[in-house]
DNA sequence: GTGAAAGCGCTAACAT
DNA sequence: ATGTTAGCGCTTTCAC
């Protein structure tokens, strides 16, 4: 910057005030900087400038999801990635693996880069830590889960209610024997099938802990095994439904077993039979939480907001089919 | 940093050879400081850091993909990112979707963020650009397609040789009448097919410049609508693919025409027939890219290399079909 | 082993 | 409208 003001034949604040983009400068100086700039292939180094601006600003946010390899964080990730392009923002993003330890140790690593704000998942159960890990003016929103023990928008799915809607659907179909599949993040979506079967006074079936697809299809395969197997499936998400199909599939038995899954997948629709799901809608939920964070980073100080983006049961097939057996 | 050391009663230095672990402190100044670290909440600010540092390495390295909610894609950004958590570096990932403009814009904004190092998915047709956007000292990969006007580390999937096979393995198959469906950036996939028919003096028949699934879906129904149709198609990537598994499904004529797509996708096993694919390895391709960026970043400085990552035809009914018709 | 001073590249506040 | 000075938070160099 300091070569550019020799050259141009100014001061470094012109520079400065040229490179900004102030309005208050002599066009002809503007001129000679912009060529000075040119010929010296400058560029203004943004941390340097970060350091002493007012604002702080990096125009970065952190987006902390479960895996960046899997499509609906993926597709989360996306939708977050276009709102902060539209503010000339850039997203450092990170995968969890469901490790509350990489989600702090994240966290952590995000705030030291001065993220001007984060999009985190949970993974773990306890987010009191970010009391202590998180500087108090960089703004959080999380989204897919709730947090506990720290208070922060966040942009939820309704699960339970998702759920509800998922189990009351087979039991509309005549399903009585309705097994549960799920993992630790799936929580309240197991809340939903539970509250209802109870309702009915139904017995619940659950496997949890299933910790990706290759466990879920075990899982569902030893179910089926079972004396007494269930008539239906409701699977807690994208992965284990796909596990699920996979067993039904292996053992022939596609046609004889409902099934209805948490969460839409690619190609649900092109299986047989097709998969009913009650999708969530990635996009919509990163698009939320980058809205909201935006909100915050500008200012936005009132109390903590639930925004619930609603779910969908898309009937294809799979969850439509009649008990068989006994 | 001030107020620690003041309240650890030592120079400032000394804080800064704490924080930066140095060994030549004494244990008791440490402690103290460790002390005021903790009772102070602080936390050492990268960006000031960096501005004097000797290797000015921000820890950060930017990837620049198709599209971050592609599970192509998403898969060889899981995989970068799983090497560059073993360095302690952080991922800035942006989406160019197809767009040259945005590539370029792209490159720029994560120089000027001093990325360590780019790699990057080629969305135009010429990174000569490079030159004079890139600062000499940030190192780039290439990855999936090769760059032009510009010479660097390239990670490709041998997608001539890949699409060879795949039409050669439809022609062991007794077809004769293949098409082409494609896009821009899979040329080097129509090479492949060009060449394998050009051995017999079959006939091409090629659709290009297909963005996205559903004109991959119209384009296979207006296909199969011609008068001497194709009894086989081969698909350029995995969009393509799928559109041209909906058509074929929407048209009942899943079991009439075989087809080979280049690239895998999630649950190609379990369609009706399912689908055979030449598969790349997006993991293995992300894994071997972050690698050879991490080995510029370190000071590697011979000739450009080009890696290949081998792709691996996986046979699962849909290819192997014979031809139908005349 | 420790500290004082200089400076990384830039912008704020205050002249001029 | 332009320049001067001070200083962001840190690491360097060099003296103690």
């Amino acid at each position: 910057m300091n070569d550019v003001a020799r050259t141009a034949g100014v001061s470094l604040k012109t520079v400065s005030r040229v490179v900004n983009g102030e309005t208050t400068v002599d066009p002809t100086l503007v001129a000679r900087v912009r060529a000075a700039v040119a010929a010296l292939n400058y560029r203004r180094h943004l941390g340097a400038s970060m350091l002493r601006r007012m604002d702080r600003r990096t125009g970065t946010i952190g987006l902390l999801i479960d895996d960046v390899g899997n499509p609906f964080s993926a597709a989360l990730h996306r939708a977050v990635e276009d709102a902060a392009r539209a503010r000339g923002v850039h997203v450092l993003a990170g995968s969890l693996d469901g490790d509350p330890d990489r989600e702090r140790e994240l966290v952590r690593a995000f705030a030291r880069r001065h993220a001007d704000g984060l999009i985190l998942a949970p993974a773990g159960a306890d987010q009191g830590y970010l009391a202590a890990e998180l500087p108090p003016d960089i703004p959080i929103v999380f989204v897919e889960r709730p947090a506990a023990g720290f208070a922060g928008d966040a942009v939820l799915a309704g699960d339970a209610s998702g759920a509800l809607r998922a189990v009351r659907h087979l039991i509309g179909h005549g399903h009585r024997r309705i097994a549960y599949l799920g993992d630790p993040a799936t929580h309240e979506r197991r809340e939903g099938y539970l509250t209802a079967l109870e309702a009915l006074g139904l017995h619940p079936v659950m496997i949890d802990g299933l910790r990706g697809s290759q466990a879920a299809e075990a899982a569902t395969r030893s179910l089926l095994g079972r004396a007494r197997p269930p008539t239906a499936l409701f699977t807690g998400r994208n992965l284990i439904t796909i596990g699920a199909v996979r067993a039904l599939h292996g053992l022939g038995r596609h046609l004889d077993a409902a099934l209805v899954g948490f969460d839409d997948f690619p190609l649900a629709d092109l299986l047989e039979p097709a998969v009913t799901v009650v999708a969530q809608d990635p996009a919509a939920m990163g698009g939320a939480a980058a809205r909201a964070l935006f909100e915050r980073i500008d200012g936005y100080a009132e109390e903590p907001r639930e925004i619930s983006v609603a779910t969908t049961l898309i009937p294809r097939g799979s969850g439509e089919m009649p008990p068989t057996g006994s």
